[in-house]
DNA sequence: CGTTTAATTAGAATAATTCTAATTACTAGT
DNA sequence: ACTAGTAATTAGAATTATTCTAATTAAACG
């Protein structure tokens, strides 16, 4: 699979903010976390890029991936002790962990919600990420 | 240290509800945790431990942590890919991970922030638990 | 007391991730 | 195009938290 123009051009750009290259393996890596917006571990996308181009190592993959958690076109989902997960959905969102299926769910985080939470720190307190994770059973599908 | 009577209480009572045995590493375990409340690491406790009972090993302190987790004696936090840590306050409560003094702060969760977060929820989702995790920097104290 | 069952122990094994050192690929400047 | 310099990739070793294993010890109960 190839990146649209528009995530590509995305791409290009935080690469070239972050003085580092948008290299065929960041291109792939990025293409399959859009391509099915599952959470994959590390692995399942090592696996993934592999079916396009197998020379790709196991290393270069988590390279990638955490290029692109620093420049912020990623994010990195992690569930207890579980493997970390990647999903490209930006948006602010909370995960719902379903044990049943082992799949995460994105759950969708208005605005005022995740402004009433930060308002529960005393003074002083400044927040970088704020992280939300719910963990149960669901009878939906996972996305 | 010694459990209080209030305490070894509540362990014996676990322990049996649960069949199991309020073994005398399970008390030390326990009671490091109660006495200095700063979400310790399992090696962290096994340090503690030792200076009272120094034959105790690792594993041992990783089964009495297990135990007392799925006892509901104390709780579980994990914070992004770091060493588990173990907390025994009880109550609803967020965690404040401060990345200047990498210590973590409890953060009182009301309860209708907490079922305000359920709310979003779609129908057919079905929560056992809730993990709320800041990430930032803060001028307090931790505890 | 002796038997049964559970818990502890030391150390090996595992699994995700990171590190290392060597090789390859880009990028500019000529 | 050519080359120097830097960044990225690669394979495999190393690391680290945790779990497993098999043997020993301790507790509970008749």
């Amino acid at each position: 699979m190839q990146l649209t123009s528009e995530h590509k051009e995305l791409l290009d750009q935080a690469m070239e903010r972050n003085g580092l290259r948008a290299t065929r393996q960041r291109e792939q890596v990025f293409s399959v976390l859009l391509e099915k917006r599952d959470h994959p571990t590390a692995d399942e996308v090592f696996q993934r890029v592999r079916a396009e181009m197998d020379s790709i190592s196991l290393a270069t993959v988590y390279n990638c991936l955490e290029v692109l958690v620093d420049s912020r076109l990623i994010r990195q989902v992690n569930f207890e002790r579980e493997p970390t997960r990647y999903c490209p959905n930006l948006t602010q969102h909370a995960h719902f962990y379903c044990n049943q299926s082992n799949s995460i769910i994105d759950v969708d985080l208005p605005l005022d919600v995740s402004q009433q939470l930060k308002a529960l720190l005393p003074a002083g307190f400044e927040v970088d990420h704020t992280e939300i994770a719910f963990n149960g059973r669901s009878h939906q599908q996972a996305t």
